[in-house]
DNA sequence: TTTATTTCGGATATTTTTATCCTATTTATA
DNA sequence: TATAAATAGGATAAAAATATCCGAAATAAA
């Protein structure tokens, strides 16, 4: 569904959401290790972030990754995904035909656009504050 | 969503439908062209296929593939992705946790499991038959 | 100002997916 | 029986995704 890229940027995200809700910039090392993700594959992606203006970035000692807490529950999934994935996810055929067009559809186009806008649904209203709250309450997971 | 080579199984599937309802059989030259595939790669995976008794082969001079005419409405897509993709869609964590647990759940387990399983439904209900009659109909397309 | 820490970013490597090539095998028919 | 037409399947290649390496740049603190 997601590429490997997305998932690790989507989790990362929420590890940063978390500890920038206590004033905590987080480092790309314990950022891999929290997400178990291989750490210099993840730079490449919180770089990508970054440049996306999704989270921020702070070189140097006492560097690291934050966001900024008033934006954290602003974040939306959709941003994240989009940043990483692109937008196939929203405009691409089921079936890999060049356009997805309902006035030259694939065979599975009309079953599948509901679902595919079920998720674009669940996206664009998934915000980071909700998930981090569940890391926070020890109701999800990041990792195993 | 769907790797490649699950697109072109299951367009060339329904291809080879469309013609087992005329007693035609078809050839893979002629299913590459129909489905826009590059040709030895599908070669493969009707071969795949095959060997998950989906389709049937006929080896010689006018030979080809083609399906039951009677089972034809019974294969369901369903049957088409497990064989070619295997069942991560349906097993799989959408941040790639181990597992898709629901005592141990990613944070967009709740969210993810609703979409993903409005898609197994999808695929476990749609059959062949229904596509290939689109196909026939002009209300649907296998390429560009 | 030097040092330690940390991200940045270019280059490279590995793995997986997608695609191609070539020979063997099977089968209908001339 | 010989030939042509097809699929089967192993080997290989190309492309994309995933992963690693390393020096450069920035920054805080000694
Ligand atoms: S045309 Fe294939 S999903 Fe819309
Ligand atoms: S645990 Fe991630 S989708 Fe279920």
């Amino acid at each position: 569904m997601f590429s490997k890229a997305c998932e690790y940027g989507i989790k990362a995200s929420i590890f940063i959401a978390l500890n920038s809700y206590q004033e905590k910039r987080v480092s790309l090392k314990a950022i891999a290790k929290e997400i178990a993700s291989p750490e210099a594959f993840t730079a490449k992606i919180l770089q990508d972030l970054a440049r996306h203006n999704i989270i921020n970035s702070v070189k140097g000692a006492h560097g690291g990754f934050e966001i900024n807490k008033k934006q954290i529950s602003e974040i939306k999934l959709e941003q994240i995904v989009k940043a990483i994935d692109g937008d196939k996810i929203y405009n691409g055929c089921g079936l890999g035909l060049h356009t997805c067009d309902e006035n030259h559809p694939c065979p599975v186009h009309d079953k599948f656009k509901d679902i595919r806008n079920d998720l674009k649904i669940m996206l664009e209203t998934t915000n980071l504050e909700e998930l981090a709250l569940d890391i926070k309450a020890g109701a999800s997971f990041l990792k195993i």
